[in-house]
DNA sequence: TACGCACTTAAAGAATTTCGCAAGTGTAGA
DNA sequence: TCTACACTTGCGAAATTCTTTAAGTGCGTA
């Protein structure tokens, strides 16, 4: 039995490569087969494969054979949703930096 | 100028480690100080203090010094916002993995 | 000033993750 | 069946992250 904390990082773990954010970025609109990827991700193939390798072990996103290729989807809206948190807890980070920028033209001028 | 992917990565790679998953969610109810985080996680406290200097790199959370002590919280409500999207796709996935499990038993039942 | 407590920082080795290359699988069409 | 295309897998080297140990800082109290 897997303790939550440990299923948490897992998750987020999986979550913590660029190649993989970009995956992420790049089904958020539409499932897209690897071929599109790649035309937007510049990187080995065999790369690309391995990370949505690991993207599909923690239950990220699914695949499905489509004939000669193979489409990829964000498993659920969850993980839409969690994306967008993320955005927006960053988008906080920025302004909280403007702000603290301010202060310091301030207290310079001062 | 980062890239909003590699601020992205940066931010869930914060989150993929289970000491400071720990140290998230014992702030997600209350500021604590680090001694209190200590009690609840049995390790080092040198280890402790480096785990919080990378949350606290990440904006995580915030420190203040409350004389001999140090208090720590979430700098923000979107970070709590953000564990409980990843606790709902846990529970997400693993109904997903009891779904599984169930028809698998009925196909070898049958 | 000296001591103890709470916490942080630094540095080096261990463990994990990522990367690039070679080889392999599956499907469609000639 | 042969070839081409789309993708996956395996493996060793390189880069990153984590852990351990030792030393250091800041605050309150005697």
């Amino acid at each position: 039995m897997v303790p939550l904390y440990q299923a948490k990082t897992e998750l987020f773990r999986a979550l913590g490569n660029p190649v993989r954010i970009r995956v992420l970025e790049l089904l958020y609109d539409s499932p897209k087969p690897v071929h599109r990827l790649l035309a937007e991700i510049p990187i080995e193939g065999s790369r690309l494969s391995q990370q949505l390798g690991i993207l599909r072990g923690a239950g990220l996103v699914t695949a499905r054979r489509d004939g000669n290729t193979v489409e990829y989807a964000l498993s659920t809206g969850e993980v839409a949703e969690l994306m967008a948190t993320a955005r927006r807890i960053l988008a906080h980070l920025a302004t909280g930096q403007e702000e603290l920028l301010a202060e310091l033209r301030v207290e310079r001028a001062s």
